[in-house]
RNA sequence: CGCGGGGUAGAGCAGCUUGGUAGCUCGUCGGGCUCAUAACCCGGAGGCCGUCGGUUCAAAUCCGGCCCCCGCAA
C-alpha cells in the first residue's frame, strides 16, 4: 500500500487522516503544529490532528520549524513516502521539503481555486455572498495554495455558517483526497489561472465588530462567515454580546442603525442601514450561547435599546 | 499562580451589600374564554439555591477548600 506522510492540524482536517487511515494506507507519520497553551487556566492542548492520531495509533511529530531543519529533512528521508496528504497544516513547506516524496505532495484546500487561497477560505466565501464553494486536491508548490489542481468537488453554501459548511467540506475534502491518491496516475494536473486568484486571510476576533449601518444582507452573511469562530460580535450596555445567527427582515426603517425596532416572543429586531436583522442565537459576555427565547427570558430587553455602544 | 463574570424549578434570570416563609418571564399540567389560536383569563406541579466544610439560634445570603461553565488575554 502506498505510503502517505500526513500533515495537519485542525479540526477541518481530521476526516482526511481518518478516511487514509480507514483505507488502508500506509501513515507512517503524522506531522502537526506543536502544542499550544489554549483557553484560560494556559492549559496545553493538543491539536485535534493529533489527539485523533494518538487514538489511531500513529507516530506523531511536531516540529517547531520546517524550514532549514536537518531533522525534519532526514526523518522524511528515511521514511521516504510515496506522497505527502497535506490539510491545513499551518506551516509553508520549502521546496526541499516538497520534493521529498516520490510520487508528490498532494493538498487538501477548501474553496474553489485559484478563489480564496490562504488560511480562512470557508469563511470567505460565506462573507462574501458566494452561492457556492468546494474542496481542491492540487500538487503542491512552494507558493500559498498556487500548485496545479488536480481534482474538484464543489457545494452549495445556502445558509450556512462556516462550522457547518467546515464540516461538511472536511467530509468531502477526505473523499476527495482518497480518490486523488488512488486515481492519482490518470489525473491531469491543470494549472490554475493566476489572474483569477483571490485571497483568503486569516479572520481575526476584531474583524467581528458588527458595524449595524451597513446591510441586513452583509451583516447576515458576516455573522454566518464568523460562526463559530472567531464570532461576530457588538456591544450591549457596554458588555460585549456575540450573535450567532440571524435572518434579514425586510422593513422600512427609520430608526437609527444598531436599534431595536421589534421584540416578539422568540426574536427581536436590530435596525441595519438596510433593513433589519432578526437575531435568534447569542451569547452576553460571561453567559453561555443560548437561542434568543432564553435571552429574553431573563433579560429585560425593550424597544429603543441601542446596540453596539 | 494571567484578569474578570457565573453555577438558584425544564430554559433564562432576580434575590446575596443590610442572614430569618425562595421570586420573575417562559415552558409544562389542569380549567375557562373563543369560530379558532402560538392570543387572553384562572389555578396547580416542579428547587437539598454546584459541592464539601466553617461561623450562627438561624445560611441561597457571611468565611474557606474543591468541581464545572463563560468573557478577555495568550
Amino acid at each position: 500500500m502506498k505510503k502517505i506522510v500526513f500533515m495537519g492540524t485542525p479540526e477541518i482536517a481530521v476526516p482526511s487522516l481518518k478516511a487514509l487511515v480507514e483505507n488502508g494506507f500506509n501513515i507512517p507519520l503524522v506531522i502537526t503544529q506543536t502544542d499550544k497553551p489554549k483557553g484560560r487556566g494556559q492549559s496545553i492542548q493538543f491539536p485535534p490532528v493529533k489527539e485523533y492520531a494518538l487514538t489511531a495509533g500513529l507516530e506523531v511529530y511536531q516540529p517547531e520549524k520546517i524550514k532549514n531543519n536537518t531533522e525534519v529533512m532526514e526523518k522524511l528521508k528515511s521514511i521516504s513516502p510515496d506522497f505527502f496528504a497535506v490539510v491545513a497544516y499551518g506551516k509553508i513547506l520549502p521546496q526541499e521539503v516538497l520534493d521529498i516524496p516520490k510520487i508528490a505532495p498532494v493538498n487538501v484546500h477548501f474553496s474553489l481555486l485559484p478563489k480564496y487561497r490562504g488560511p480562512a477560505p470557508v469563511n470567505w466565501a460565506i462573507m462574501n455572498g458566494e452561492e457556492e464553494t468546494g474542496v481542491d486536491t492540487m500538487l503542491m508548490d512552494a507558493g500559498m495554495d498556487t500548485g496545479d489542481i488536480l481534482l474538484t468537488a464543489k457545494t452549495k453554501i445556502l445558509k450556512k455558517n462556516a462550522g457547518e459548511l467546515a464540516d461538511e467540506l472536511s467530509i468531502i475534502g477526505a473523499e476527495l483526497l482518497i480518490k486523488t491518491l488512488n486515481e492519482f496516475e490518470n489525473i491531469t494536473p491543470a494549472p490554475q489561472d493566476n489572474d483569477k486568484a483571490t485571497k483568503a486571510p486569516m479572520m481575526n476576533k476584531e474583524m467581528g465588530f458588527i458595524d449595524w449601518s451597513q446591510n441586513a444582507e452583509q451583516i447576515e452573511r458576516m455573522i454566518r462567515a464568523f460562526t463559530p469562530w472567531p464570532a461576530s460580535y457588538t456591544l450591549l450596555d457596554n458588555k460585549k454580546v456575540k450573535i450567532f445567527k440571524s435572518d434579514v427582515v425586510e422593513i422600512n426603517n427609520t430608526a437609527d442603525s444598531g436599534t431595536v425596532i421589534d421584540i416578539d416572543k422568540e426574536s427581536f429586531t436590530i435596525a441595519c442601514g438596510q433593513n433589519g436583522l432578526k437575531i435568534f442565537e447569542l451569547q452576553l459576555e460571561g453567559k453561555k450561547r443560548m437561542d434568543t427565547k432564553s435571552f429574553l427570558a431573563g433579560f429585560q430587553l425593550e424597544k429603543g435599546k441601542i446596540f453596539g455602544k
